[in-house]
Formats: structure tokens, sequence, C-alpha cells
DNA sequence: CGGCTTGTGACAACCGGTTGCCATTCTTTG
DNA sequence: CAAAGAATGGCAACCGGTTGTCACAAGCCG
């Protein structure tokens, strides 16, 4: 079984292979791949054809034991399952990727708990991390990205990078969409207390209800999943609002299944607007009315301001904050005012 | 600011450290902290407390180089913004976690390049792979399984460890569930062709098919996307059967809205039957019939195979192939077949 | 009380790279 | 043509742990 290969161990190639095949010192390899104008040409070039023909993969442990780098960058979530997370998922992923970065995904399960330790053990093995909707309080965050290169993603901290999304602005294009219809009594179904989103959207759809002169009362905390939406229908209901805009969209969803239930025809005798636009808003019956934001691209512009902090070099002045448009899509859920 | 506390420095603190703090040598704390039955009590008590003390961390890249494990499991999915996959991940997630195990997630795009070379990467950064409804060769499946650690979900290959979901029987469930309802010329939406899933669909079809006397046409395929449900949609009319049973529920629903779009009514003129219980199987218009099963729960199975493969130690006899069981869930998609 | 087993901790090599520093060689310049 | 400078490659320490090996000490036996 002998071949003009040089032995081919079962153990993967090291940098001392391709040093012994080629004659150099390991040194010398690791600067033709990492550092090229290091070594010369010639030499690089040898170093490289080794590599190549050993199938010679890098080892990112011992890579990143010595370089202090991990080449990994950590993306916190509350819920893997809420599906306003598919997207941002997949765009961070994707951009990650592009950077030869690898995404550490971890769901938070919407403790504050996991969360810190989850970052407390990124700490070592993640060059920095991506938070979206953290459920820790300003100072514990502000403290954890002291300490390590951090973006956030619908959080606003002040010192703390952030991608922002502008639903509080949709909220009043909500608002004006439902005034139109007619509707005078409108509910705010809040989010779980702990979300900051929750408590922007509340904050901004109050100040433009003032504007307007109609009242906006708030209802709940509930819980963002679909289930919580029976409480939701049956709260809304039972204030005698005619319309409501909902934290998110599994809380719309979850009353539109309830209302049906209830035999309370939306947009009929209710109207529901939820937000985010998730996946199953526009199939679900009726197509909910929501307030769509481009997620993915959210995703991305998190990634691009994490790596612009790790790789200062790069050039292009480090933008601290970004925020992702939103705008009203109106689909059938909402519908005029019921003659009371 | 001199205190008491040993030089707190703002590097995190090492085995040194401790070691110096201590007054031992740092392979002993190496072992007090890992093989604590191979110290003295009373050292390693002292030992713990030192590190408790310096909120001491072990380094996982450190411990990945010199002990060759990383504490790390791939988890490869086709498309995270497929619903079907939430479960899946958050069961893997959930039942890594509990073993302490870090969850490295990967997109790969339904593309067995992106798989093929994920998997080389993984196989230093990771301790073993669980592989989602692969698109690989059985022959490339079975290289990579050789390689390292893997249980693949839904993929069945002789050698390699499996998760599958028992869809092909419930198949046959859904026939006589649409024969039951008098419908007798019916359609297979097939998935895509390097889905292995849906050809063990079509073959377990075909089967009950052919012993029910009954027909049953292929069309397709068709990508599992909603978007794909439109041309299923069409493709299903043109061929005039009054009844579909899809690869998914992403081209179930897709159907729905195209068959809604074009004036025919589900279930009065076509019944449609799903797979997989997705996020939003249960209230889309109308809610789907479809093939549902403990997703979650294969995830957390498959996860349990790869560790048990990962430590033989821990006794139970290693299974190489788990059958998590299917049913059919009828909603209101499906109903008596036309009178033609 | 000597010899042997067992328990305990230290030393040092090692995992696979990175990087500071130095020696050598080639090139350039006065 | 000599001296200064740049390019290039090697040596060795280091990142933070793990683990094989060994020395020393205590406990046990006859």
């Amino acid at each position: 079984m002998a071949t003009t290969q040089p032995a081919a161990v079962d153990r993967p190639p090291t940098i001392h292979d391709i040093a012994a095949l080629c004659g150099v010192a390991a040194s010398t390899v690791s600067r033709a791949l990492s550092t090229p104008d290091r070594v010369n040409i010639r030499t690089r070039q040898r170093i490289e054809a080794a590599a190549a023909q050993l199938h010679y993969i890098p080892n990112s442990q011992a890579k990143a034991l010595s370089s202090g780098r991990t080449g990994a960058v950590g993306v916190l979530v509350p819920d893997i399952t809420n599906p306003f997370y598919f997207d941002l998922i997949r765009g961070t992923q994707l951009q990650l990727k592009a950077a030869g970065y690898t995404q550490l995904l971890v769901d938070t399960e919407e403790s504050d708990e996991v969360e810190a330790s989850t970052m407390e053990q990124l700490r070592k093995s993640a060059d920095g991390i991506v938070v979206a909707a953290s459920r820790l309080t300003d100072e514990a965050l502000l403290a954890a990205a002291a300490k390590m290169p951090m973006v956030t993603i619908n959080r606003d901290v002040p010192g703390v990078p952030a991608v922002l999304i502008d639903t509080p602005s949709a909220t009043s294009q909500a608002l004006d969409h439902l005034i139109s219809l007619g509707h005078t009594r409108i509910a705010y179904m809040a989010g779980p207390p702990t979300s900051q989103s929750s408590e922007r959207r509340w904050t901004a759809l109050s100040v433009a209800a003032e504007e307007r002169g109609v009242e906006v009362r708030r209802l709940g905390p509930f819980a963002p999943k679909t289930q919580s939406g029976a409480a939701a229908a049956d709260a809304a209901v039972h204030s005698g609002v005619t319309a409501c805009i909902a934290f998110n969209d599994l809380i719309a969803i979850g009353m539109l299944q309830r209302l049906r239930e209830r035999g309370i025809r939306v947009p009929e005798d209710m109207s529901i607007v939820g937000c985010d636009d998730i996946f199953g808003a526009d199939f679900c019956n009726p197509p909910l009315s929501t307030m769509a934001s481009p997620i993915e691209q959210a995703g991305r512009v998190a990634v691009s301001m994490l790596l612009a902090q790790l790789n200062p070099l790069a050039g292009g002045g480090t933008r601290s904050r970004s925020v992702m448009p939103t705008h009203l899509t109106v689909r059938a859920s909402t519908g005029p005012a019921p003659l009371s």
C-alpha cells in the first residue's frame, strides 16, 4: 500500500507536517498562512502547495488559544421557536459566514439568568455577541458590554451599540390606520414586562394617541405566544374596545383564533393589528394586518456592526446605532369600526 | 485601591492563579477540578474555594486543545427558516445544554456542498454532529460518519445511527382517511428530488395505494416552501384529482392560499393533507389536516444517541436507530369528495 | 521494624498554533 | 567597497489546560 504520497497518517495534518514536508520551520508555515507578506513568495508557494496537498485545515481551537480570537460570534435569542427570530438568525448566519465566522446560537429561554450565564460562558469562546431582545437590566447589559464586544437588537441602552427596529413609529401608523377606519376605543395588548420593546411601543402609542385625541388603553401583560392570545382576546372583548394593537403577531394570531371560537368576527366586530409580520401572518384567518420590518437585514446589520467593532482597522466609522424602518402592512384583520 | 483580595487582574483567572493562591501545582488544580478522586479531599476543597472566589471559568479552547474533546456538537439543518426545524433545534439545544454541551447550529442552505464543507470544518471544532435531512449521498454520509460521530435525522443509511420519523406509515393513515371520505383520484405532491424523506413517503404511499386498489399519482417535485404551493395547486387542479397529500406543510399551506385565490374551495372542491404539523398548520385557512410527530423529541433522542456514542462508558446499549411515531391530525382541510 | 501497597502532589511534555526576537542573507546607498 | 537597512526564516516562549510518569509520604502487613 506504499504510495509516493507523504505518509498519510490518519491524524489530520498540522503545520508541523507541512513544515517537515517543505523543510522549513513550523513558524514559517504559520506566517506563510496568516501573514503572507512576512514570507518569501517562493517559500510561501511551496508551503501553500504542501498545505493543499495534505488537505490541511487549521485547528480553530489552537488558533483561538494562541491568538486570543476564536472566530466565533454568539447569538442570543430569547426563544428559538418564535418565528420572529427565524429571519433574524438567518441574517446573522449569512453575514457571519460571509465573514468567515462561526455562529454560536443560544436560546436563552426568556430568562435573564440563562442569558447572563451564557454571556459569561461565551466570554471565553466567542469574540463577540449579538443579543436580541435582552431580558437583562440596563446596568447588567452595560457591564456585559464592557467585558466583550456586543451589539443588541431591539434594546436601547446608551453606550451599547444597537440595531433598533422602529416599531414605535409604526405604531402611530397603525393608530392612524385604525382611526381612519373610525375606531375610537382601542387597546394595546402588552408583551412581557421585561421586554423593552413592549414598553417603547406603548410609550410611542400613548403619545400618538394623545396627539390625536383618542384614548388607547393598555391590557396585559401577555406572554409572546399564541396561547396567550386567548386571554388577550377575552380581555379585549371585555374591555369593550373595537380594535387592538398587539405586542406581536403571536399574540395577534392567538387572538384571531380565540375570537373565531367565540363567534366574534374579525374585522367586522373587532380589528386586530399585529407586529413583526412573522411567518404565518399572511395565511392566518383572516390574514393579519401587521407592522413589518426587514428583520433579516437587521440581523445582518447587527453582525456588520459587531465585526466593525472587532476589526477596527477596516475603516468605516463604527456606527453605534442603526434603526430599521417599519411599515404597516394592511391585510384583512382590520376594517371599519362597527356601528355601535 | 489595595484590597485584601489577591490581585484582581483584569485578565480572567486561570488554573495557575488558583494554584498560586493555594500553593499547589497547576496540575493539581486541574485534577481537583476534573478528577476529584485523584486529589486529597482537603486540598480539593481549598482549590474549589479558591476557584469560586476567583470566579474561575475554565477556558474551553484550551480544554479542547489538550483533551481533544470540544464539548460542542454541530447541528446541521437544510433551512433554518423552515418551521419544521424550530422544534427540532429546540429539542437538540435542550438536550445538549442539559449534558453540558454547546450547540453549533448551521444552516446548510439545502446545499450538499455547504453541508460537506461544514462537516469538514466541524470535524475539528465539534465532538460530533447531528444532521437533519441530509442532502448528501449515502456514500458521502457513510464516509463522513466514519470520520466523526454522527446521528442523522430522517435519513436512513445503513451503518449510520439515525432517528427516523415514521411519516411513511402515516401516509397510509392519510390515504385511508381520504379513501374513507370517498376520494379516488389522489395526488402526492413530491418534495425536492434530493430529499430521501420524500422518496420514502412516496414509496409507502404507492404501496398502500396498491393494496387498497386506488390510484395515486405523483406530481412535482416542488421546493419545500409556501411559494411552491402555487405551482403545486395548479398542477393538482389540472390533473383532476380531488385530494392531495403534500410532501410537507409549507407546500400544503401554499396550495391553500393559491386555491383560495383561484376560488377553489377547500375541502369542498379539494382536500389537502400536509405533513409535519408545523407552526401555522393549526391557524391557516382552513386549518390543515396533517401528519404530526414529536419533532422536539426527535431532536432530543438524536442528541442522546450521539452522546451515548461519545461516552460509551455510561452503559446503556447504544441504539443505532430510533423511530418516532406519527399520527394523522385531522382538521378542516379534508372533507368528503365532491360529487363528480 | 522492614518492605510493600496506596494515596497524593509535582514536574514536564504535549495539544497546534502564534508571535517576539534574533541571526543570517540579500539589497541598497554613500 | 563598506556600512546601513530590509527581507527572510528559525528558535523558543507562550496561550491554558491535560495527562503520563515519578518521587515522596503515610499506612498496612507480617
